[in-house]
DNA sequence: GTCTATATGGGGATAGAC
DNA sequence: GTCTATCCCCATATAGAC
């Protein structure tokens, strides 16, 4: 019963110390924003100091940047990972719009289901991140976007023969907007609304998004004259 | 040629010293984020010092929301009032989804365009601002906005009489968030795709948001099977 | 790996002279 | 209305003992 409290087999307390802070920053940047969140707000709720986080990080931007990179590698992966398997799957005309959009989307609605919040202050942060500030932390997180905009550009522009290269850069644009904002947290729909608004069930939230952004992508460059 | 430099006829002087910081302060905050705008930093900028921003906003958050409220309330009035010229003109069937599209998207797009800078930074600040940490910014926000919100809703819901007033609801915070992303500032398009895009051409960006969000709005709640 | 104590700098707000 | 000087608090990062 030789309690090995820094057994040199494994690091593990210092393990848990980094997932500490990883869930402390996480939970206080997503209430008070990425400069609101003091380190010393961060070391306090993860039961540890100042000097700890420096250890482990090397600067407070680090652990911002480590924040975004936990959850958001994982689900870059997937996403790419079902964009493949989609792709063989469909030969030579390629997924369906629907099926592009739904790859894209769900992934980052739905991942945080397992985490103990519902993943809702990661998807905050996430969010905010690509309007935020700090150009390190933009550049971090598009950093980890680039690759996967790329395939899909790709993967959307056959599926849209008739957008032209220009137009549809615009509504992909647009489309990371509408899911950003999205799952930065819908403060408007409940401060204009009330409650007329159930934004936990993210399965029909995630329905919801695709069918609007399956509307805009594909709509028709000539305004209907109906 | 009495240089009546502090005329208690009119406070001429005082209301330049607002002006340079109000201006100060909507250059510094859209780069740096409100967090990262000093009150030292800004004085500085609008060639003042501290004492003054405190006696003419009192703190620093009153001066950010006097930032946001300043061009925010007068695209405001013009939404409402394109709305009730519209709603006037179309008789009973009310008008259609690309006029109140066109309505709710034009003014904050196009606004900008007299001032000195395009309205880049107030845009940018403005898209940002629904999703900041700060609770009373937010609020102050969608104070400003609230009213136009309900209007346009009754109004959408005439033009879609085929959404239930959920999904309704829904696809309007879409569209806001499709918005207020592009407003913020499209880092993403010139960081991944260099400068394949031109984001300074405001008429056509309005159309290419106009035909997307039309297209959200009016997607059918069946997914095609084409 | 972890902690206490501290170095160093910057922040918002205000008092009081002009 | 404007400015200088100052109060007081909080930030990040690090040194050095354990």
């Amino acid at each position: 019963m030789t309690e090995t409290i820094s057994d040199p087999i494994d690091t593990k307390q210092g393990l848990v110390t980094k997932q500490s802070l990883l869930d402390a920053a996480e939970a206080l940047i997503a209430e008070r924003g990425v400069a609101g969140a003091s380190l010393r707000a961060i070391t306090t709720r993860a039961g540890t100091n100042l000097a700890a986080a420096n250890y482990h990080f090397g600067s407070k931007q680090a652990l911002a940047r480590a924040v975004i990179a936990r959850h958001l590698q994982p689900i870059n992966s997937e996403r790419l990972r079902l964009l493949d398997e989609a792709e063989a799957a469909s030969g030579d005309a390629g997924p369906s719009l629907e099926t592009l959009v739904g790859i894209f989307v769900g992934p980052v609605v739905r991942f945080g289901r397992e985490l103990p919040d519902g993943g809702r202050h990661f998807a905050q942060i996430c969010g905010r991140a690509m309007t935020q500030p700090d150009p390190m932390l933009r550049e971090s997180l598009l950093g980890e976007l680039a690759e996967a905009i790329r395939r899909f550009r790709a993967a959307f522009s056959r599926a849209l023969p008739e957008l032209s290269p220009e137009e549809l850069l615009w509504r992909i644009q647009f489309m990371v907007g509408t899911m950003a904002h999205t799952i930065a947290g819908s403060q408007m729909i409940e401060a204009v609304h009330g409650d007329e608004l159930d934004t936990r069930d993210l399965d029909s939230l995630v329905d919801r998004l695709v069918r609007f952004l399956c509307g805009g992508l594909s709509a028709p460059m000539e305004v209907s004259q109906s």
